[in-house]
DNA sequence: AATTTATTTGATAATGATTCTCATTTATAA
DNA sequence: TTATAAATGAGAATCATTATCAAATAAATT
């Protein structure tokens, strides 16, 4: 897909605790999956590195590692922890998904559309504005999605200066 | 895809403005395209039934019509409406893209899981604080999506029902 | 350690949504 | 009425993702 939406280039890389292979063997655990190496792998791929990749990029980190795993086991290996929550998947308009490894607090995203950066953030002033507008309609909110599109600064800089 | 995502049911069809079309005539004309019968068939279809409709939805209703009309022709109208804001793009989780001619006043989405019905509403508040949080970052807004997640009073009544 | 068995894997085909191609048709400016 | 750039429709192409299935393997059991 071409299309409308912007490609995301380079996120700045972001510091995270340290891989903790025995957790992560827990968690498949936790899934009743087994523990293969491919999986601790997508694992691995998805604690380096930038926070948001998609699948492919999740499989070209894999595959640089050990050429023998297939797409089909990332796909399905990412699916899986999408359903069991270890995993967030985030969409943009109609590109491909995005995925994080479930950050401890819930947040979401502000994404500069001339280069990429993604800001995460948390406002429980909007959280809870939203279970409002939801108990006004009678519904019981279940999940959200919220995501912010913008120029960050730097980007607005540098276009006025080309202007 | 089947995938993990709801298929939307039969949603209530919304009281709507009549059909203008010299309004329709004169939005083709800002975007310089040429008024074509297929055009015209497309806006129609847009503009009655439910309010959010996907692209293959909108090619069946034009179909019924004038059984001549293509696919490609509803996907590249649509996508020129889009591109021009007359009319707007919703998308939830992987599934296909739904359109509706953009409202008068912006509004976001609150979508019953179970049964598919949309709500839409507006709230000032969480737009104030979306453009408070973009200026913490730096960011100028463009814009955002905010769709909620739940189930809606009926199905939450269902459900307790079976149980 | 060897055996068993249900999972997992990778290659590849299939799918679904959307976009592109291109020869033909058509709206509209002149 | 004509000229011509734009629009159309049929179908191929693309892209992300999922399904299929025979071969490989984790881990429970002997």
């Amino acid at each position: 897909m071409k299309s409308s939406s912007i490609n995301l280039p380079a996120e700045k890389i972001i510091k995270r605790e340290k891989f903790d292979e025995s957790a992560f063997r827990q968690m498949i655990r936790t899934m009743n999956l087994k523990v293969t190496d491919q999986r601790l792998l997508i694992f691995e791929a998805l604690h380096s590195g930038r926070a948001h990749v998609t699948a492919q990029e999740v499989f070209e980190k894999v595959h640089a590692v050990d050429g023998a795993v297939g797409f089909a086991t990332v796909y399905r290996f990412l699916r899986s922890l999408t359903e069991y929550g270890f995993v967030t998947e985030v969409r943009m308009g109609g590109m491909s998904a995005r995925y994080e490894l479930t950050p401890k607090r819930h947040h979401d995203h502000l994404t500069c559309m001339s280069c990429g950066k993604i800001c995460e953030f948390e406002n429980h002033e909007i959280e809870s504005l939203q279970e409002r507008v939801a108990a006004q309609f009678g519904f019981e909110l279940t999940s959200h999605v919220l995501e912010l599109y913008g120029h960050c600064r730097d980007c607005t800089k540098a276009k006025l200066k080309k202007s």
